[in-house]
DNA sequence: ATTACGATCCACT
DNA sequence: GTGGATCGTAATG
């Protein structure tokens, strides 16, 4: 369970405070808890790197909603991300799960991701950790604090690094938003 | 109806 | 370290 408070403030804000944070998933064949190492912010329509940067669509209809809940999409061609929704209501701000630490559930976490070798590869990426996890496009706009999901926000904020996003360019990009966070000296943060 | 593009991963060198 | 795969979304004709 988490304070949905804590999350209705801006995306590179909320994004501290989930570095360390610890997100679970049920199904059938069991549960895999993730430790967040790496997550990146989005400034919905203020931000050109964001999808909700022309406003609201079919697809973002979920990141203005709710915070707390999760916006998930496919992207290329073969992919799936997850997003944790922020800020409140009317307000389109998100951030993007990109790497972590599974530390429940990893022999689950292995068989969902026969491709990687080592452990400290199964949740480091955005779409390594959607797998990792468990979650499909069917999970859009779930709860976190309802079942499957469980979301558990660190009680002292973990130590971090900030840097330039990747795939933010042109003018108004990666340089004026230094948003991506990350745990320093842990093996699931990717280069 | 059509087309350009992307918040990436994996196999291979 | 680098290149190829692959399709939903949203803007355009």
């Amino acid at each position: 369970m988490f304070d949905r408070e804590a999350l209705a403030r801006p995306a590179n804000e909320v994004a501290l405070d989930l570095l360390g944070a610890t997100l679970s998933r049920d199904s059938e064949e069991g549960r895999v808890t993730i430790r967040l190492t790496e997550v990146e912010a989005y400034l919905g329509e203020m931000d050109p790197g964001s999808h909700a940067f022309r406003g609201l669509t079919k697809r973002t209809t979920v990141m203005f909603g709710e915070p707390g809940h999760l916006y998930t999409y496919f992207t290329y061609g073969m992919h799936v991300c997850a997003n944790v929704v922020c800020s409140p209501p009317g307000t389109a701000s998100a951030v993007l799960l990109r790497g972590g630490e599974v530390v429940e559930g990893l022999e689950l976490a292995r068989a969902r991701r026969t491709t990687s070798r080592s452990d400290a590869d199964l949740a480091r990426g955005p779409a390594r950790l959607v797998v990792a996890l468990g979650v499909t496009l069917a999970d859009g706009g779930a709860d976190l604090a309802t079942s499957p999901f469980d979301l558990t926000l660190p009680t002292v904020r973990a130590d971090h690094d900030a840097g330039p996003r990747t795939g933010v360019s042109g003018e108004g990009g990666s340089a004026e938003y230094p948003w991506r966070f990350w745990i320093p000296g842990e093996r699931t943060v990717s280069p």
